[in-house]
DNA sequence: CGGGCGCTTGATAGGCCTCAACGTAAGTGG
DNA sequence: CCACTTACGTTGAGGCCTATCAAGCGCCCG
C-alpha cells in the first residue's frame, strides 16, 4: 500500500535515491496517513497558516494566486508524484492557494516530521531542495511563455509540458493523455480568457495539431507543436541534485 | 572585509541565524574569493554546465531566459545580498542566463564546498532552501503580474517590489532608489516592448505617481501605487524558515 | 565626427478582451 | 418525469491595449 502510494514519487526521485536506499525508506515513513479531498474545494488558502504538506497520489491539482480584483493566475498544475504545499510548510504560511481539480488522494506529510528528518538526512533534504528548484524552473518557463509567447504557442507548450510530465509517471505519452482541465483552467494558467482559449483550441484542432475534447488531449503532430512553441523538456528535469 | 561583503546577506538572513551563530560563520567561510564582472557580459549562460554560485556584494544583475526566436524574458533582478546561480550548482547546469546590469562584485561559492557544508549544517541548508523558496515566490508573483495585470500595474508593482527589497539592504526607501535599469530591461521583465514601457513611464510620471529618470526612481505616491497595482510585500519575506 | 545606444513620439495594425447570446449536458427538486 | 438551474463550451461583433513600423533626438565614445 505504502509502496504503492509513493510509486510515482519514487519513480521521479529515482536518480536521487534508489528505492532501497535508507533515505527513501525514511522518506516513506514521513507520509503515513492517506487522505482524500474533493474536487473544487481548496485544501490550502492564500494567506493562511499551513503546517502540512502532501504528496499527490492520485488526481490533478492546481496552485494559484488570486489578485485583489478577483483575477486568478494558476502558477502550476500538479500531477501524481508531485509535492503540494511544500514551501508553505517551510515558511509556515502560504502565499498561494491549492485547489484539487479532480477528487484527489494524497499522503500527508507533517511539517514537524519533515523538519525532523531534515536534520538527519542530508540526502533527503537535497531531494526536497531539488523538488523546490524544479518548481522554480517550471514557473520561470511559464513566465517566459506568458511574457513572450502568443496564445497559441502557450497552449501548445502547456500541452507538451503536461504530456511529458505525465509520461514520466506513466499516465500518458507523446500521443496524448487524459486531461480533466476545463477551458477556464487553461485560461487562468495561460493568462487568457476562457473565450479566447476556446478559439485557440479550435485553431489547433483545425490545423490538425492537437485535439482537446471530452477530457482527453490527443496530440496529432508532436514535432510540429514542439517546433512552433519552442518546447524543450530540459527545464523539467534538472538531472537531479548533485550528490556528494 | 569579509564581514563587509556578507553584510547585506547577513542582514537578510537575520531571522534565520544571528551573525554570531556558528552556522553563519560557517556560511561566511563558504565564499572566500571575491571577483568582479563587467556590466553586460553574461556570467552564466543558459544550457551551460555550472559549478559556481555567487553572492552579490555590489551592483545589479538580472537572470533571464532566451526563447528560440530571440525574445528575452527576465525572470528576476538581483540586488546586493542575493544569491546568483544557486539552482544551477545543485542541478549542475543552468536553464537561465545571468547578466550583470552594472559592474558587479561578488563572492564566489564553490559548488563542492556548498555540498560539503550542506551535510554538516542543517541550519545552513534550511537557509538555502529558504532562499530558493523565496525566488520561487517571487517568480510566482511575477507570473501573476504578467498574466493578469495591465502594463501600468505591472510597472508600478515592479517599482514597489524593488523599493522594498532595496530598502531591506539599506539601498533605498519607499521614497525612491538608484536604478541602473534601461527601458529595455523593464520591457523584458514585464513582457512588454521598450516602446510601450516608455509610454507607460510617461503616464506614471504625468499622473504624478513615480518618476524614472537619469538612473533614479522617485516614488511620489507610494500608497496610490500600492493600491492600483495590488502590491503587498508578503511574498518577499516568508518570515524565514521554520527553525527546529 | 561618425556611430551606437538609449530615449521619445507618431501612425497604424492586430491580438486578445469584453459584452452578449446560445447550445449542450448533468444535476436538483417538485 | 419534467421544469429549472448550473457548469462548460461555442460563436459573433466591436473595441481597447499593446505591438509594429518609422523617424528623430541627445549623449557618450572611439
Amino acid at each position: 500500500m505504502q509502496t504503492n502510494s509513493i510509486y510515482p514519487m519514487a519513480r521521479k526521485l529515482g536518480p536521487v535515491a534508489a528505492p532501497s536506499h535508507p533515505d527513501l525508506s525514511e522518506f516513506a515513513a514521513l507520509h503515513k496517513r492517506k487522505r482524500s479531498f474533493a474536487a473544487g474545494r481548496d485544501i490550502v488558502q492564500q494567506g493562511q497558516p499551513q503546517k502540512m504538506a502532501y504528496i499527490l497520489a492520485e488526481g490533478w491539482v492546481c496552485t494559484y494566486k488570486l489578485l485583489r480584483d478577483g483575477a486568478r493566475q494558476i502558477v502550476d498544475f500538479q500531477i501524481p508524484g508531485d509535492f503540494l504545499g511544500l514551501r508553505s510548510v517551510l515558511s509556515g504560511t502560504s502565499d498561494q492557494s491549492i485547489e484539487p481539480i479532480t477528487n484527489i488522494e494524497v499522503s500527508e506529510v507533517v511539517g514537524f516530521d519533515l523538519m525532523n528528518a531534515w536534520n538527519k538526512s542530508p540526502r533527503l533534504s537535497k531531494a526536497i531542495l531539488w523538488a523546490v528548484s524544479r518548481e522554480q524552473a517550471i514557473s520561470a518557463e511559464h513566465l517566459a511563455g506568458i511574457g513572450r509567447r502568443t496564445a497559441i504557442e502557450r497552449m501548445a507548450h502547456l500541452f507538451l509540458e503536461l504530456a511529458t510530465r505525465l509520461a514520466w509517471v506513466g499516465k500518458g505519452s507523446k500521443a496524448g493523455f487524459a486531461c480533466p482541465l476545463t477551458q477556464y483552467h487553461l485560461a487562468d494558467a495561460l493568462g487568457l480568457t476562457a473565450i479566447h482559449v476556446n478559439r485557440v483550441l479550435k485553431q489547433l484542432r483545425e490545423a490538425g495539431l492537437v485535439t482537446f475534447r471530452d477530457g482527453y488531449v490527443t496530440i496529432h503532430k508532436y514535432d510540429t507543436l514542439a517546433e512552433m512553441s519552442g518546447f524543450e523538456d530540459g527545464y523539467l528535469d534538472p538531472a537531479g541534485p548533485v550528490l556528494q
